[in-house]
DNA sequence: TCCATAAATCTAAATATCTCGATATTGAAC
DNA sequence: GTTCAATATCGAGATATTTAGATTTATGGA
């Protein structure tokens, strides 16, 4: 759990948006003919919604993988990038061990 | 509550670290005489400890309670900076809100 | 094999952050 | 009022982040 990585990683709006929008895979168009069972979503899908470059949003998700916010998943030309809750709640327990007092 | 400033001014170690000493007044050396009563601490003491110039320091704790984790009092000539526990437990509520699934 | 598509990587310009030294401000003490 | 000490603010150079377009890589299909 790397605070000092995850931090710079949510100290952007639209990376801290982009969490929330995995939190409900409807948020997105439906999942591809084939990829049904998969619950993550391919960078294009992203990409529209926030309505930046492929490039960003490829550097963005990269970002948050590093830091641990979200799992990717290759499957043939698609990446499917998906929450990684677990992570998540460690990430939320180790600020609140710094933040907080004993 | 503003999740972006708060988010920014985390977004540096040394930062994170004066929050983390000031948890602890004894971290820092005695109060100066007739300020006993204060558990603040002053900048020339946090200076001492972060070993960045006075300006650098002034600024970060600028920052530190813009986002609402300090709170300064002003004593003579003195600026004493104290955390401030509810905004920071306030913070932590907003991100594990944002953070988490419902 | 050759082409098309998705995503990742590279490069670079614009912008923001970091950090300092210098200067200004504030308040105390004389 | 003058001077001193503590802090805040200003200005600037160094470094990091943001973001896009161009290129590259990986994969699937004709």
């Amino acid at each position: 759990m790397d605070v000092e990585k995850s931090i710079s990683a949510l100290n952007n709006p639209i990376r801290r948006r982009i969490l929330e929008w995995l939190k409900d895979r409807s948020n997105f168009p439906p999942a591809l003919p084939g990829h049904e069972d998969l619950e993550g979503v391919c960078v294009a899908y992203i990409q529209e919604k926030a309505k930046l470059s492929q490039s960003t949003i490829s550097n963005y998700m990269g970002l948050l993988k590093q830091a641990g916010f979200v799992i990717a998943e290759r499957h043939g030309q698609w990446t499917f990038y998906r929450r990684d809750e677990e992570n998540i709640q460690a990430f939320l327990a180790a600020v609140r061990d710094e933040l907080l007092k004993p």
